[in-house]
RNA sequence: GGAGAGGUGACCGAGUUGGCUGAAGGUGCACGCCUGCUAAGCGUGUGUGGGUCAAAAGCCCACCCAGGGUUCGAAUCCCUGCCUCUCCGCCA
């Protein structure tokens, strides 16, 4: 959430953000509100002063034994009218807030302006695509061929995007999640959350997801909660509402979870094997930090998701994400996308974002920093990284001309192990 | 799911016959003093949000889980929701 105070104070900075992300919303109609809004304010701080002043009048009185009864005839009419200012008040605030919450943060003035993925940058580029004496094979034939998938089957029992891991296949999967959880444990001193899958309405608000993505979410019913799209969400919130102290920053934490996503409207793109699923596996990085610390901060995220590409001797490039393709509520997005030589092409395995104090505002996480003054902290997240496509990129580099496959030696020992 | 108890500031913890309590006391924290050895003591200060203001100071308003209600006036009374704890039931 942007600070009202600074939309009142750079409508134009704003409206340019809403437009270069593609959004809507009403900037005109946001500030008409907030004066209304503050103008009733005035009305009702004057008229509770009143009231405050008398109603001590009239304690004083009738602890003297005196008459109050004109201060009390005055007062009830006082209160009346305060209760009709005070429900408008409620409403314009409740509205104000509502409107608050469709406004997208503002990319940082690095951020190239475009419209969609074609304006996006190439920051780099690791390794090269590597070449092969055959013609090599899509991940979906190597996995079918190994036994590694039952993708039919997944279908039968929930619908197709839900996929079932089998053998090998289970034990690959389980393997990158372990080693990259380890890896970023003891290489780059995160520390370990397992987090809750369903979370309420308030949570799902807090990294902004709500209100613009509901359609995008599997959502329980009877409790109003939501399937979680990503761990950022559980674990980005789990300081809502509290204030740390600057000692406890910076905060870094990595947390495996399934994440479910309907991908409503994005039916038949990109579907082949496990390109885009309902359900899938992936390891996020969260930290909290200071404000001044956010940027070095994004970089080092990013260095840490990288090592994982590099460690299985993967080629990738980072791009740095235009105006229009970084999400509502990032100021700044790096993607890692990976190359599939098999179906040759880059996937996009990993997301790093920083927020800024956008999702700080919206779920009210503060910290007291060495003055003493309470402020709201920067958050940012990073997928490090998310397994299907990963998967697909390791079946399809790693194949070999039978069809088979061998995995790169640094995973061997996570395959391996016996009991 | 049934019965009971409770939710106060960064933290712990007073205050519930309604009225100078934004809230005692303690811890923590900040600054200063003292001391000199990785201790203690003493002093002072220390909530958040909003409005007014160019800004600061000042002034005003709100906030004792959340949302309603009763009242001239509520942390204190009533209702609803959420959460925590204890007991019972059910289940992994």
């Amino acid at each position: 959430m942007i600070d009202i105070k600074f939309i009142r104070n750079n409508p134009d900075l704003v409206r340019e953000a809403i437009k270069n992300k593609n959004e809507k919303a009403d900037i005109n109609a946001l500030l008409a509100i907030d004066e209304s809004r503050r103008k009733l304010q005035y009305d009702f701080d004057n008229l509770k002063s009143r009231q405050n002043s008398v109603s001590q009048t009239i304690a004083r009185k009738k602890k003297a034994g005196e008459n109050a009864d004109a201060e009390l005839q005055e007062m009830a009419v006082v209160a009346e009218e305060n209760k009709r200012i005070a429900a408008d008040l409620t409403a314009a605030n409740n509205e104000l807030e509502a409107l608050l919450l469709t406004i997208p943060n503002i990319p940082q003035p690095e951020v190239p302006v475009g419209r969609d993925e074609s304006a996006n940058t190439i920051e780099r580029v690791w390794g090269t695509q590597p070449e092969y004496s055959f013609e090599p094979k899509d991940h979906l034939a190597i996995a079918n061929q190994n036994g590694y998938l039952d993708l039919p089957r997944g279908a039968k029992i929930s619908g197709s995007g839900f996929p079932i891991y089998t053998g090998q296949g289970a034990r690959l999967e389980r393997a990158l999640i372990s080693f990259m959880l380890e890896y970023h444990l003891q290489k780059h001193g995160y520390e370990e959350l397992m987090v809750p899958l369903a979370v309420n309405r308030k949570t799902m608000t807090g990294t902004g997801q709500l209100p613009k993505l509901e359609d995008d979410m599997y959502h329980i019913n009877e409790d109003d909660l939501f399937l979680i799209p990503t761990a950022e969400v559980p674990v980005t919130n789990i300081y809502a509402d509290e204030v740390l102290s600057y000692k406890d920053l910076p905060k870094c934490y990595v947390s495996y979870t399934p994440c479910f996503r309907r991908e409503a409207g994005s039916y038949g793109k990109d579907t082949k094997g496990l390109q885009r699923l309902h359900q899938f596996n992936k390891v996020e990085m969260v930290r909290f930090v200071e404000p001044e610390q956010s940027p070095a901060t994004l970089e080092e995220m990013l260095r840490n998701a990288e090592a994982i590409l590099q460690a299985f001797g993967l080629h990738y490039r980072v791009l740095n994400l235009c105006t229009g393709d970084t999400s509502f509520a990032s100021q700044r997005t790096y993607d890692l996308e990976v190359w599939a030589p098999g179906s040759q092409k880059y996937l996009e395995v990993s997301s790093v974002s920083n927020f800024g104090e956008f999702q700080a505002r919206r779920a009210n996480i503060r910290y007291k920093d060495k003055d003493g003054k309470v402020r709201h902290l920067h958050t940012l997240n990073g997928s490090g990284l998310a397994t299907p496509r990963l998967m697909i990129a390791l079946l399809e580099t790693y194949q070999q001309v039978d069809g088979s496959f061998v995995a790169p030696e640094v995973l061997k020992p996570w395959l391996g192990i016996r009991l």
